[in-house]
RNA sequence: GGCCCGUUGGUCAAGAGGUUAAGACGCGGCCCUCUCACGGCUGAAACAAGGGUUCGAUUCCCUUACGGGUCACCA
């Protein structure tokens, strides 16, 4: 079989990606270009009441910024356009009656009230109401007088009356249902609209959509799907149901519950690079044993084969992780231009050379965010007390801490060239003269530049970043609150 | 409730009848070291339960339990 394979991303513009989409469509996208396919972008913009001004830019944007380069769409076109649903809506209603005049759908004027009493009659033992075919029986006459006679209408698809269908999903393999189980349901809705199910079919077998990989919440619906394409004539897609990516162990991903989307983790201060890496393992992995992943990489061994049935909980710890680990192996200048807003905000008015604290934070930096909080002591010292000169590891005390700092101060000041070389000498020698530990004397002096439990980088690193001036400065309010 | 699906450490997950049941995150310890981090080493930690099948089941079958999905003129 060599026919191209070709998938498609179907979001609602809902105004922000969720998550759990950007998963669907970014697999969409490594099983088609895996094999050299297409990755189409088609828009469900249906449902007209829950429209958000922007949210398509939104889509756009994501796949841009993610990478996830589509070959057709709404804004770049394509041989199967149109791209956007609501401009597909003429469409529809001829082919439903195709099946209505094939006999594998019916017209059905039942009213909305009618329904609803069935559900409750039905409801007795069970929450389940499968439509009653009323309308099924009606003749041919009787259809066309009633649509004669303007009578609202919609159209159903006819289940088979016996027997089961069978589909085979890649992940989930052969699933069976029994074809009584099967509601006939709506196609086309009395408004003239079809019904999601229904447009999916026609859309993705006219968009020539060989890959329909989706939530596993379409796993119940896959047999009507199924049979809509038997009725037509069809080849059915190959199915691809995903399973679910959670918060926790009972509930999905979901920014209606405060879960982030992926502009939320953007503007947390992640990498768009380290998210897509992260969400592809989630559900997914490849043969061996690698983690990290670039787009590109992830094209090469993507195998359908490591598609995994069971949930998984989204865990920001991992990601973090893996951001940290994308930030470490960045190239300077780009980690630079990347931290250099915030770090120009945090240390605003203060002249200290970005470069030289960007470099400390490389290695330790797990997301931008993170950045004000780690260099803040460097605009100002923060209030400390003295029971950080205390250091059971360093053998520091409030004695000992005096003394080191109070010995400092005259070195340092002497220092012509003020260098991380020369700091790093004069502080060692010192330390060997005063017959101390290294310790014993740069841990006064990195808490007393710092005033923080921990700082990126040690005394002498402080230091240099410092300047003489402000480091003189600090060991002096250091000795003074020592001796206070 | 019917139907469908799932269940390997806290989390992501390999493993497809015979393994000391990988690896990663997180957590603990040690080393490195001017703190933290990085890096290196190391530890604790898992096959939901019960029946089969088999010489042998985490792996195959059944049942149970638990969890999820679905049963709209929503997508």
């Amino acid at each position: 079989m060599d026919r191209c394979i070709r998938t498609r991303f179907a979001p609602s513009p809902t105004g922000y990606m969720h998550i759990g989409n950007l998963r669907t469509a970014l697999y969409e996208y490594l099983i088609a270009k895996s094999q050299g396919g297409k990755f189409i972008l088609r828009i469900e913009d249906t449902d007209q009441g829950r429209l958000v001004e922007g949210a398509t830019d939104v889509i756009y944007k994501t796949l841009e910024m993610t990478g996830l380069k589509h070959d057709e769409g709404p804004d770049i076109g394509g041989e199967y356009g149109p791209y956007v649903q609501s401009e597909r809506m003429g469409m529809y209603m001829d082919y439903a009656k195709e099946l209505v005049e094939k006999g594998e759908a019916y017209y059905c004027f039942c009213t909305k009230e009618r329904l609803e009493s069935l559900k409750e009659s039905n409801a007795e033992g069970a929450a389940f109401a499968k439509y009653d075919r009323h309308c099924l029986g009606l003749s041919a006459e009787e259809v066309q007088a009633k649509l004669d006679a303007g009578e609202p209408f919609v159209i159903r698809q006819k289940m088979p009356d016996s027997g089961t269908t069978a589909f085979h999903d890649v992940v989930y393999g052969d699933i069976t249902v029994e074809n009584a189980e099967l509601d006939d349901q709506i196609l086309m809705k009395a408004d003239g609209f079809p019904t999601y199910n229904f447009a999916n079919v026609v859309d993705d077998h006219l968009m020539n959509i060989t890959h329909v990989v989706r939530g596993s919440e379409y796993l119940s619906s896959t047999p009507k799907y199924n049979l809509l394409y038997q009725a037509f004539g069809w080849e059915a897609p190959v199915y691809v149901h995903l399973p679910a990516v959670m918060r926790d162990a009972h509930h999905k991903l979901s920014k209606r519950h405060g879960d982030k989307s992926f502009e939320d983790l953007v503007n947390e201060g992640y990498l768009v690079e380290a998210i897509v890496n992260y969400i592809a393992l989630l559900g997914w992995s490849p043969s061996d044993n690698t983690e990290i992943f670039s787009l590109k990489e992830l094209e090469e061994t993507f195998d359908i084969a490591g598609l995994s049935k069971s949930p998984s909980i989204f865990d920001i710890k991992k990601l973090t992780w893996m951001n940290g680990e994308y930030m470490k192996a960045m190239d300077f200048e780009k980690f630079f231009a990347l931290a250099e807003p915030k770090l120009a905000a945090a240390l605003e008015g203060t002249g200290i050379d970005l470069r030289k604290i960007a470099a400390l934070l490389q290695k330790r930096l797990e997301t931008w965010n993170d950045i004000p909080a780690m260099v803040g002591f460097f605009k100002e010292l923060p209030e400390y007390g003295t029971e950080l000169y205390t250091h059971k590891k360093m053998k520091t005390n409030d004695e000992i801490a005096l003394t080191s700092l109070e010995a400092a101060v005259p070195v340092l000041e002497g220092l012509a060239d003020w260098n991380e070389t020369a700091i790093h000498d004069t502080l060692i020698a010192l330390a060997k003269k005063m017959e101390i530990k290294n310790g014993q004397l740069l841990w006064p002096v990195r808490t007393a530049l710092s005033g923080e439990p921990t700082s990126p980088g040690g005394a002498i690193e402080l230091a240099d970043i410092l300047g003489k001036e402000e480091t003189l400065r600090r060991i002096q309010k250091g000795i003074a609150m020592l001796k206070g």
